[in-house]
DNA sequence: CACGTTAGTTATCGACTGATAACCTGTCAA
DNA sequence: TTGACAGGTTATCAGTCGATAACTAACGTG
């Protein structure tokens, strides 16, 4: 068995996707640099060695899944740019939650101010990229988000997505509510 | 200085005050019992003592958080028992979001099922009340939850609450479209 | 006033975790 | 060949944290 050497650059890339799994598992205190390490098959203090601190690898991870909800609104936009056709996207990645549980988990550990401001700054631009894709005014935007963000709480709180736990009556209520929104749910 | 003795009772419910605190602020993991411990003046082993766990000291912080919201609807319902008259409640709630966020902590917190568990049951239980007291349709609570979550997101954040920081373009934006909603917002 | 019960403390431990330092090793150019 | 740089590891530490054990002190009651 040959360690694979790959580029400082690949192994960042490859650590802060094994980041986003972990964090957006246990967020940012529960989950263990060590963790993260062995996700991606390297030593702890490699992690650190790349990202200097725990806080900064998480910030990374943060940063990339902002970038890829952007990066799936503006490809989801080019086939239909209206509110709809965005919220059909972001159903696709409530299938694999991974990406907007970690933001979820950004916004927990906000409370942290070197935290926070890159976690607002990340939201305040999906928020401005939402409403310039789809020229929708504020308060359809808000009331998108909105929703957003009920899903993306469900999820966390496994109501909904792939580790999902049996239904209730009351869950069951509530997800159906969404019938005819959702295209891809596991 | 002497020392006041209270029952273990009156303990516990200072104790779980002092939970919702420390918790709403860092979150499960990220919250030290000591913490916890000294903001009720009293040592980090009797905590324990009177909790058993760490974990079971947040699933009654988690509680407590979701029996005071109950609360507030209910009292607010009495007033106006429409979805307007609730939300006007969670609006003043979010003016201190210790309560709202500490539940936020509890969807985060949900990934262990020993947590995810209670969460949901509690947050079933408020979703089945604002159902109840309103007569609101599905649909209906669903877009209320779906706003509250967005501003529990938003006070976690500190774009809202207390706490808030300097508010930049896109907030102002998103905040100006709850123009007339907002009663009791410092 | 003795005495059991209840409230609370101090001392301490074992496990964990982020971070540092020192060392090793494959690759490539001269 | 050599040597230097970039990728990566092992060893280790200092601090932290939840939990346990043993002890102390106040209260009420017969």
């Amino acid at each position: 068995m040959t360690r694979t050497r790959l580029t400082a650059e690949e192994r960042q890339a490859q650590l802060i996707a094994a980041a986003v799994t972990a964090f957006s598992q246990s967020g940012y205190a529960g989950t263990t640099t060590d963790q993260v390490a062995r996700l991606a098959g390297v030593s702890q203090p490699y992690v650190i060695r790349l990202f200097r601190t725990k806080q900064e690898l998480f910030l990374a991870a943060v940063q990339h899944a902002g970038d890829r909800i952007e990066a799936k609104w503006r490809e989801a936009a080019e086939r239909d740019p209206s509110l709809g056709g965005l919220g059909d996207a972001y159903g696709e990645l409530l299938a694999q939650p991974e990406l907007v549980t970690m933001l979820l988990h950004g916004f927990a550990a906000a409370g942290d101010p070197a935290i926070g401001d890159p976690v607002r700054a990340c939201f305040g631009r999906l928020y401005e990229v939402v409403r310039e894709l789809t020229g929708a005014t504020a308060t359809e935007a808000r009331d998108f988000f909105a929703v957003g963000m009920l899903l993306t709480c469900l999820g966390a709180m496994r109501v909904l997505g792939p580790d999902a736990v049996p239904p209730q009556p009351w869950s069951a209520d509530l997800l159906g509510t969404f019938e005819g929104l959702d295209k891809k749910m596991s």
